[in-house]
RNA sequence: GCCCGGGUGGUGUAGCGGCCUAUCAUUGAGCCCUGUCGAGGCUCGGACUCGGGUUCAAAUCCCGACCUGGGCGCCA
């Protein structure tokens, strides 16, 4: 009774139309909704490209078919073959008449989520059944989003003569220091997931590979638990020879404009009731003396030498109201690999690229003398020791150098106006999630 | 780590000492219905996170655990 049916000239629900008005086709996809009048019955039915009207008349279809058709659970996968119809009283101006319906895979009918959005569901449920929640229409677009978005980054940097690099996750304890590591067993030795490809990226620098980039991931053991962090990010990274701070800040905020240009032209953004403005380069560049005195005015007090707290990031963000760097940071502040200002000896050329209400990226002009890189990895109160595979590369010819290190999920989020980082990780992991 | 919220059918919620045999929506089962597009109408099914305590009486108050949302800190 249920013959195969052959699944490889299936077609996409966006591809037919009333044009296609008369063709045999076969479709396949989840059942998205049933609407039974009794003489008519409707299948929705979803794949990736949208959905399709499929009717069925009591009258004129087999009623073996018809009660198939009508029993079929919510979100069980079907493959239909039938003939497209022209019918202006359908949704998308079509809809297909079924001869065959074979049910490849029956959905349990107590659904975790409601993919037809009629009730709500809190973003823990969603994650738990992230593979319903995807069969949601946002939650899809945002992932095709992001997708495209990364599609974008490869293209900006690979229109610009950069190589693309994969540098190790599994690392020795040597890092830059700052945030807490994941520990790993390594054979007979203890090792950590990465936190970031920073010294990797660097030492790259001294190769003869002077534009290089990384998307990859970062780990970061910190138990904190908020909107903004995870504890599994990605981390897109840049690193460029023979350059200082204000041309890596010029190449990410073209970065910023550039992806902003291409997702602007993406037409799932209005499913996500969104309409992207593509800002407008050079970024305002404020720097951390100027930024202080302007928190000052309206009421934040920040001390010399203290970082911005996160209600002065936010009152700063309500004064600048769009992308802007934050620049000549105090030296103690920022990791020691930050080359100091040459006008003075307590700030140095790093940079942090804002977003309102969030910190995007951050980046610095790169100490490259030998010399001064191990005084600062020593008056930061590390080992230079255990950083010989680093400094080595500074002992043979290291040009200078400059880079920066920015953060998918917060870009997308900043882009798209999405309040939990969560929402744009496929399976995110934080504190408390390791599963699904 | 600190500070506030919250855990009620599959999902999202109302109720916050007795009117609870727990509300509403959606989902599910069944019936009616030949053009739905958040279809409609009728019937039925389905839940108080766990453990202690207070009380004549606890979904409701108290304590603990677990889970969870947000803010801060840390961090990017």
């Amino acid at each position: 009774m249920k013959r195969e049916m052959n699944l490889s000239n299936r077609r996409y629900t966006n591809e037919l139309s009333a044009a296609n008005s008369g063709e045999r086709v076969c479709i396949a996809g989840w059942v998205h909704e049933k609407r039974d009048l009794g003489g008519v019955l409707f299948l929705i039915v979803r794949d990736f490209g949208g959905l399709a009207q499929v009717t069925l008349h009591r009258k004129s279809t087999d009623p073996e078919l018809f009660e198939r058709a009508k029993r079929v659970p919510r979100e069980s996968v079907v493959a239909i073959e039938g003939t497209v119809k022209s019918e202006n009283k359908a949704p998308s101006g079509y809809e297909i008449i079924p001869e065959r319906m074979v049910v490849l895979n029956e959905a349990s009918p107590k659904l975790p989520l409601d993919t037809t959005d009629k009730v709500s569901a809190e973003l823990d449920t969603r994650l738990d059944a992230r593979f319903m929640d995807l069969r949601r229409e946002r939650t899809k677009h945002i992932f095709v989003i992001r997708s495209k978005v990364l599609k974008a980054i490869h293209d900006f940097f690979d229109e610009r003569g950069f190589i693309e690099i994969n540098t190790p996750k599994i690392v020795s304890a040597a890092t830059e220091g700052g945030t807490a590591l994941f520990p790993i067993s390594y054979f007979e030795r203890e090792a950590f997931l990465n936190q970031s490809p920073q010294l990797y990226k660097q030492i790259l620098m001294a190769s003869g590979f002077d534009r290089v980039y990384e998307i990859a991931p970062i780990f970061r053991a910190e138990e904190h638990d908020t909107t903004k962090h995870l504890n599994e990010a990605t981390s897109m990274d840049i690193e460029v020879a023979f350059v200082t701070d204000r041309e890596v800040m010029a190449i990410l905020e073209e970065l910023i404009a550039f992806v902003y240009a291409r997702i602007a032209a993406y037409p799932g953004l209005s499913k996500l009731g969104i309409e992207l403005e593509v800002p407008k380069v050079p970024f305002r560049r404020v720097t951390y003396d100027e930024a202080i005195e302007l928190l000052s005015d309206s009421g934040e007090q920040i001390e010399w030498g203290e970082d911005l707290s996160a209600s002065a990031e936010h009152a700063l963000g309500r004064i600048m109201g769009e992308h802007y760097f934050i620049t000549e940071w105090p030296l103690a502040l920022k990791p020691f690999y930050a080359q100091p200002s040459e006008h003075r000896n307590d700030i140095c050329n790093a940079f942090d690229l804002m977003h309102p209400r969030l910190e995007l990226a951050s980046g610095s002009q790169r100490v490259h003398s030998y010399e001064l890189l191990r005084s600062q990895i020593e008056s930061k109160g590390l080992s230079a020791e255990s950083f010989e595979f680093y400094l080595d590369a500074f002992r043979y010819g290291m040009p200078p150098h400059a880079g920066w290190g920015l953060g998918i999920e917060r870009l997308l989020m900043s882009m798209l106006g999405i309040e939990n980082i969560r929402e744009v990780v496929l399976f995110p992991r934080d504190r408390r999630r390791l599963v699904p």
